[in-house]
DNA sequence: TCTTGTATGATACAATCGTTTCAAACAAAC
DNA sequence: GTTTGTTTGAAACGATTGTATCATACAAGA
């Protein structure tokens, strides 16, 4: 079906996304989605509820991240460091990805750097869950002398350095011409990048016993 | 002098810092400055020229950072090490400091991932050129044949950690408990894991002539 | 066919926005 | 003391905002 609501729906999260809850007028996502204007007090209440809806639609689509940083662990035959990999490019993929999706990354990242009271922290919640979900994946690598805080730190730099890249992509755009992004700055090569940076600094606190090859590449491009 | 100008300057900045330049009254600042919501027209013409002057203002109070990264290179008798640590302390100073101009750091964080049409790019040029010196900065300690790309990796890897740091500090309040945080996320140490990271990570890109002891510490936290 | 509940469109509303106008207050110059 | 130019305060403007109202259109069930 091609209801109206649905169309509010689809239409709202991108502009919500590229110009945050108090830049967007109601008018203009009901124009975009060819409604009249009223039609999100009748669908949805107010603006706000509009806003929760779509908020929550994307926190239930980042579960399987959360999970599939929580279900890592366990599988046998792969080394730490693969699993790693793995994880660290899924997030780039979703971080750097042109698909249609890119919308929530941008809302998520507006709400983390200029949170809404509108949706009552369960986004931010939902973000804090991850890294914390992460901090454990790591518990597997670290040596048990390795202090928490250092952890975290690890933690920031990696997760950091990914979110930066794209919540000021147009620095990167600005500062690395175009032919040396598109050869050296996709999805790959930044998570293999800061994979290789984490594994080299963090070599100290490195658990000696990790399973399976742990043969690292070095920093290269 | 206490005109209302002057009141107006000093109370728009944080306001704007805090809440955005679509999200912020004319009206809220001319109460919180105690003149009538008609003086800003009247001193500035517009709004949005109030807010062109304040973040002119923020531009100018940042050339000092950039010409301490300029000048940095050519000091005779310090190790390229220690000046790489003072400049990433100098930052994570800049970044973490709770001082009264906080709002700068805020308003600056707030254009770069959101950018305002009004400011045409100046404070984001600015904060690119920024990079641009701590490139060539970093001239002096990679081997000619690091490439580039790798370059401004790692400089993302340090700065954009920092950014993410101050962008989304609520993150860090709501993961790691005050106490290890009182006592290990300083800006101090912040900027010692960072360099030590980054010196970890990068030491195969490391000249072998660097001047001055070269004795790293480890990612110590 | 008539009724009932829902969906939609046009219009109106109160509130708030940035901006303008206008007059009073003021200080300095002649 | 009068004039002149600048600063301040009160009121109002038009535009835009989110929301409410109301009548119509439509589909399904009796």
């Amino acid at each position: 079906m091609d209801t109206a609501k649905q169309r509010i729906i689809e239409v709202a999260g991108p502009i919500f996304a590229q110009k945050g809850f108090n830049s967007t007028t109601v008018r203009e996502i009901c124009s975009a989605a060819k409604v009249n204007h009223a039609a999100i007090n009748y669908y949805f209440g107010n603006k706000e509820n509009l806003y929760k809806e779509i908020v929550a639609s994307i926190v239930t689509s980042m579960t399987p991240w959360n999970q599939e940083t929580e279900l890592s662990p366990p599988v046998e035959g792969i080394s730490f460091e693969e699993r790693l990999r793995a994880l660290i490019f899924q997030r780039a993929s979703g971080v750097f990805a042109c698909e249609l999706s890119q919308w929530k990354i941008q809302l998520m990242l507006r709400e983390i750097h200029d949170p809404t009271p509108i949706c009552g922290r369960r986004l931010l919640a939902s973000v804090a869950e991850d890294y914390q979900k992460f901090y454990r994946f790591l518990d597997e690598y670290f040596t048990p002398e390795t202090s928490d805080d250092l952890r975290w730190k690890f933690i920031f730099l990696m997760l950091g350095t990914l979110v930066h890249y794209k919540a000021s992509d147009w620095l990167v755009r600005e500062l690395v011409p175009e032919s040396l992004r598109q050869e050296h700055f996709q999805a790959e090569h930044i998570a293999s990048f800061i994979v290789d940076a984490f594994l080299a600094a963090s070599k100290d606190c490195r658990r000696t016993e990790t399973t399976g090859k742990t043969g690292t590449t070095g920093p290269g491009s």
